[in-house]
DNA sequence: TCGTGTGAAGACGTTCACAGCT
DNA sequence: AGCTGTGAACGTCTTCACACGA
């Protein structure tokens, strides 16, 4: 039923944490170090030495035997493997709580993402100095996504209205979206869809506790 | 390197499904349904029907042939086996933009979990009000932590200090957390970490638009 | 007949272990 | 000696397909 990996061959674990290893990447630039081993590397990163090379292979080959990887060189390789050359443009809809939070957070801008609007059902005008993004009602949706182009959408209107928008936005002609509504979006299969269940997340670490609960000798 | 499943032999994709399954239940409750078959909980949870009767079969046998699932009793064996019976306490450290945004979504509550406590680094009396939870100041953490006996903690500081502050928590016997910053955790393996990176959610998203671009047709 | 529960097969991802380059 | 890149083994999750019960 589920089949990503499309066109590439690279498998969507590997890419997710490809994007872990640009950010470690890019804090070791700064941090000046030219060269690093696929086991600082990975160590770094939370992950394996061998599936970070495993990982990392899939993309091409970089490093140098016996001494390790061109930090450097290895940031930008993945970098446009991952297709993140370019300045990407992005829209948020549904401005409510979450919605401006995300719209106040710089992690997005820093990974090479511009959100470029924001679209609310009521786009209050208070609203609008304080998220530093122009803001406009759904009438504008449609209009705005052709003419700038725009096909990347994060969605967080409530979970009753959340079908109903992206339907409209796949319709504008947004491919890919970034969901925190607690739903199961229907969309096309040429439009990707990833999850941000918070309440979900929560469910899942919690059940994880307590089970390790006469495990504490380790 | 990573060995999930501990004790209950369940996976951990299936206990997030579980999880699905359950807000999808409780949707077919309040609709009044009585039963479901199998085909349209998936559908409902956007899995396969296969997957959906294997997951479930992790949890026991309820489901009478050639009917379906009695959708209360599913619910009820599942809310047990993920051992959400009962109200958990959390805390949110990091009232910043994301925290608070947090704090005001009512998400978490409805699955199940109450925020007892907010803190922060600079807690301003005027947050407190908004909130409608209890802030404190870091210093608060350790003995409210032990005296309310909370396991779980939503992190949402910046990511230069989330490893300061999860070392805080652990030490004052948080066993779970759920972590917002993009950073990399270095935690106790019984502490259990479920990241929310939401940068690299986007990025990933951003990666598969645009390779399926010459794949319109169905 | 309809739909569950599950052995068996298959697809996928991870880890091992080592050949080969520097 | 040190470290990468990768075939092969392994383990895990998913899907198929069908026996069985209602």
């Amino acid at each position: 039923m589920e089949s990503e990996r499309e066109k590439t061959g690279i498998p969507k674990k590997t890419i997710y944490r490809l994007s872990l290893y640009h950010r470690c990447l890019s804090k070791l630039c700064e941090n000046g170090l030219e060269t690093v081993s696929s086991s600082a590397l990975a160590k770094a990163a939370g992950v394996g030495a061998s599936q970070l090379r495993r990982d990392i292979s899939h993309v091409g080959q970089f490093g140098t035997r016996g001494l390790g990887y061109q930090v450097e060189e290895l940031r930008i390789a993945i970098r446009e493997a991952l297709g993140r050359e370019h300045l990407q443009p992005v829209i948020l809809v549904g401005a409510g709580n979450l919605g401006c939070a995300l719209l106040r957070y710089g992690g997005f801008q820093k990974e090479g993402f511009e959100v470029v609007g924001a679209f609310d059902a009521v786009p209050e005008a208070v609203l609008q100095k304080e998220i530093g993004v122009p803001l406009y009602g759904p009438e504008k949706l449609d209009s705005f996504i052709a003419q700038k182009g725009v096909k990347l959408a994060i969605l967080c209107v409530p979970a009753e209205n959340a079908q109903e928008v992206a339907n409209d936005l796949v319709l504008s002609g947004i491919q890919g979206i970034l969901n925190f509504s607690p739903t199961v979006l229907q969309v096309p299969d040429k439009v990707t869809v990833n999850n941000v269940d918070l309440a979900l997340e929560l469910e899942n670490v919690s059940f994880f506790i307590g089970k390790d609960d006469e495990e504490s000798n380790a």
